[in-house]
DNA sequence: AAATAAAATTAGACAAACCTAATTTTATTT
DNA sequence: AAATAAAATTAGGTTTGTCTAATTTTATTT
């Protein structure tokens, strides 16, 4: 089908826009992928080429239908992967991310649909990112953090924004998994850090940035 | 680890290196591989390098203790990964082999282990060839071909030598898997072929190739 | 609007892994 | 042993995907 870089190029394309109101440049593309916007430049040309995504110099990159189609089932074959490797290869939730960005890259087609049956149609993956079906429909991606939460009230953990095994690892310490209930008790205005009860225990406080990257329901 | 045409050489190499009294130069691996040997002298010298292989113009390339321990290693993930496909996945024998391909390049250090751990630690992949443990032992590979029966005794199929699923498919079309009992009728002087009945049904004729590609026990 | 900063692009280079064509070395015939 | 054939090697080229440095374009300040 596409080389793993088109792949991978597709994949931070992809993801960039779900973001809202993100114009996708070529700077933007580099710092997701970690290149240099030279080489995405060059990307840009190969991808547009394949008619796999479109470049207008006012409104940035998108994917086109085939591009858009192409990059849901790398995002399919990665979460229906990381299902796999936690539930019957039994690591854990900081250990599979790598995994399935190897995974994700396998190429025979029907394997996404019988790895999916084998795994009982699961509709998220293990860190709550819905699973895209074979016709490129999912569930609706969490959108709410423990951060957006009103002071006083309790939620329960639906997904996590950040598959960095160092906030993931953090999480483990913190015995915060999928449906982990969390009261929040204070908003500390000066750095917006937040005082939660995990599970109904003694207070901690944590930052902002850890309460943006926590999707609740 | 390695890059994944070091790993394409590696087991290549490993593979010419179980075929007893086959000097291992390197217009072999470039047949092997469909590779051009001015392409093989290149990696040749970069094997070398990375002190996996040994090459002496008079006896040819081998394997050093590090480079056999990474060859078993991608044969393990190789043979392992083709067990789950065909039992967990249900695929038939004849797609495995390329997807397995795929597979066995996916690097992290524990998969192999835990695949083998989920799968039952099975002994043999679907083809009947032994599957490498983690200490790099593995049953003995069966080595009697059809062809080399005695005309009128009958035997069990054990593993299949070629894994192309143009002989694959063909052994589906006669019925044959592993296990299947097959009867030596008669070999036919002139060309080899051979005259074979199938679990006792009718006579068949096949060629000397087909038999040489038959394993038995 | 001019000056400055940032982003995008071009130009040219590089490593990996392959190739072809030419040459050298080794093996096989006669 | 000389002639011939085959194999191995070298030299130089190509493609993919990356890079740095220089330049051009666009955006932001003052």
């Amino acid at each position: 089908m596409h080389t793993l870089s088109e792949e991978n190029y597709l994949k931070a394309i992809y993801r960039l826009s779900q973001e809202e109101g993100v114009k996708i440049t070529p700077t933007a593309i580099a710092d997701s992928l970690g290149n240099n916007p030279a080489s995405v430049v060059d990307m840009i040309r190969k991808l547009t080429d394949k008619q796999l995504i479109a470049y207008d110099k006012k409104s940035g990159v998108s994917l086109t239908t085939q591009g858009r189609k192409d990059a849901v089932l790398i995002v399919r074959r990665h979460r229906l992967w990381e299902v796999f490797l936690l539930e019957k290869l039994g690591y854990h939730w900081d250990e599979i991310h790598d995994i399935a960005e190897e995974l994700e890259h396998i190429s025979d087609t029907t394997l996404a649909d019988r790895l999916e049956k084998f795994l009982g149609f699961p509709e998220y993956d293990p860190h709550g990112d819905p699973i895209p079906q074979a016709n490129g429909k999912m569930a609706k991606p969490y959108s709410v953090s423990l951060a957006d939460m009103q002071t006083g009230t309790t939620c329960q953990v639906a997904a996590v924004r950040d598959t960095s095994s160092a906030f993931l690892q953090y999480l483990l310490k913190l015995n915060i998994g999928i449906g982990t209930k969390i009261s929040l008790e204070e908003k500390i205005s000066y750095d917006n850090s937040l005082v939660i009860s995990i599970n109904g225990n003694d207070n901690t406080t944590v930052s902002q940035k850890f309460g943006e990257n926590i999707l609740v329901e």
